[in-house]
DNA sequence: CGTTCATTTGAGAAACCTCAAGATTGGTGG
DNA sequence: CCACCAATCTTGAGGTTTCTCAAATGAACG
């Protein structure tokens, strides 16, 4: 374990260890922040590698373009969260990062990361943790688009939102959604209708709630019911043991 | 296109740098060769991190598996492969690590490897480009699932592994799979029957060929001819431009 | 040389997609 | 503040892909 200084949230939590990386980036490192605003790339594919960026606040999208036009969205990323970890293998990043928020990102020379790391062994843990951590959740994707039906697909994109915010210190029983029907079906691997009717067949069994202020709005009375949700998908017959 | 053919332990080549991460490791590092056999466990979702494995000879997968008993496998993994990566995190690894037939993998301690990383840079670079590589291959991997209907998803999946082959200098004419219909059906999202009725039409249009010696032999005339397939899936109307 | 597992193929069912029409929302200019 | 426009969202009906269930064939192994 490495010996970071503690923010005020508590020593081990999540919202602390999120701080902590970010406080450790600025004590240590050359540090350029970048505004952006909906729509804004950080970067785009085929572009030379040589920075990667630490999420402050906003919400990103990660794209992925085949030759032929097809395009996938491949990740979401919220604070904390490090883009452009994809291009370091080839010299050239392999998708584009978007803004789906107004947000700040840090601009960090990679090269620069490994010269500090000498010195604060503490920037490489950060950075291995992101990559391991982030191909953790790329196999939680698989899984879900591979084993799950739509409307749990749906259900599971919600609950997974909802855990990112709450593991930053935000409240989880009201989420705006930052992205569009169409762009959550990309990402789950289904059409902004069946997207549509998944939210509405979750509102209507009383799992989640719109809000009067929008249908991006939506209110989760209790996580759990996600995950129950979830699993009833899977093995409806559970109870039928004899 | 990639010329691996041509010269195969050339300097630069994919072969050649195979080849050199692992002559790099050996001379640098303390390894501990392991011999698996077919159905052995590398590791187990659960267990204490602590190593990570660099694949020098055989055929590896690795397998997600939900708490209700969903199983799904996230990769696919050849020498020169790093196993393990996503263990650093949260210091357990959150996958099983099977061998699909006999094969050695490379213990490497991670705290040795970052020591060792000091005074041979690398290592680092090594270990980061592997786990770079395995981000991008999973975002490939989401773009099929997400964008393509199954047969191209199988014919995707036959060009991955010519692929992989031949940038470790073998032939791709004639591949060997080492995954049964269920194992390809599941990694592809779709089930066996699928699977099976997928390399039928393939072997129809003449785009694969059945070896006399099984069904697990694949002759791939043109790998070119696999691509060419994939794309007429996705976009049929491409040649009706006016 | 039988037993077991893997594979192929068919027929019907289910999930999801496509196409289409309204309804709602958010932004913009009058 | 209102009216309008463009974009987004919802819902329905019908079509397509894929899954499920089933049976037969082929391969592997003691």
């Amino acid at each position: 374990m490495t010996e970071v200084t503690r923010s005020p949230k508590g020593p081990g939590s999540v919202v602390g260890r999120i701080a902590d990386v970010l406080q450790l980036l600025q004590d240590s490192m050359p540090i350029q922040r970048r505004i952006v605003r909906p729509g804004d790339s950080v970067y785009q594919v085929g572009q030379a590698f040589g920075t990667l960026y630490v999420v402050n606040s906003g919400y990103y999208k990660m794209v992925n373009l085949s030759g032929e036009g097809r395009e996938q969205v491949v990740g979401l990323y919220f604070k904390g969260d490090w883009l452009g970890l994809d291009g370091i293998a080839t010299a050239h990043y392999t998708c584009d990062a978007v803004a789906m928020d107004t947000g700040e990102v840090w601009a960090i020379r990679y090269d620069a990361l490994i010269q500090a790391a000498a010195h604060t062994p503490a920037l490489l843990t950060a950075l291995h943790e992101a990559m391991s951590r982030e191909l953790t959740r790329d196999h939680e994707s698989m899984l879900s688009l591979c084993t799950l039906p739509a409307d749990a697909r749906v259900a599971g994109f919600l609950r997974y939102w909802a855990h990112a915010l709450a593991q930053r210190g935000q409240r989880t029983d009201q989420i705006t959604l930052r992205m569009t029907r169409a762009e959550i079906g990309n990402y789950l691997g289904m059409t902004l209708e069946t997207v549509s009717r998944a939210l509405s067949r979750l509102a209507r069994g009383d799992v989640i709630r719109f809000s009067e202020k929008g249908r991006r709005d939506i209110q989760i009375p209790q996580v759990d019911a996600l995950t129950a949700f979830i699993q009833s998908t899977v093995a409806p017959m559970a109870a039928a043991v004899h």
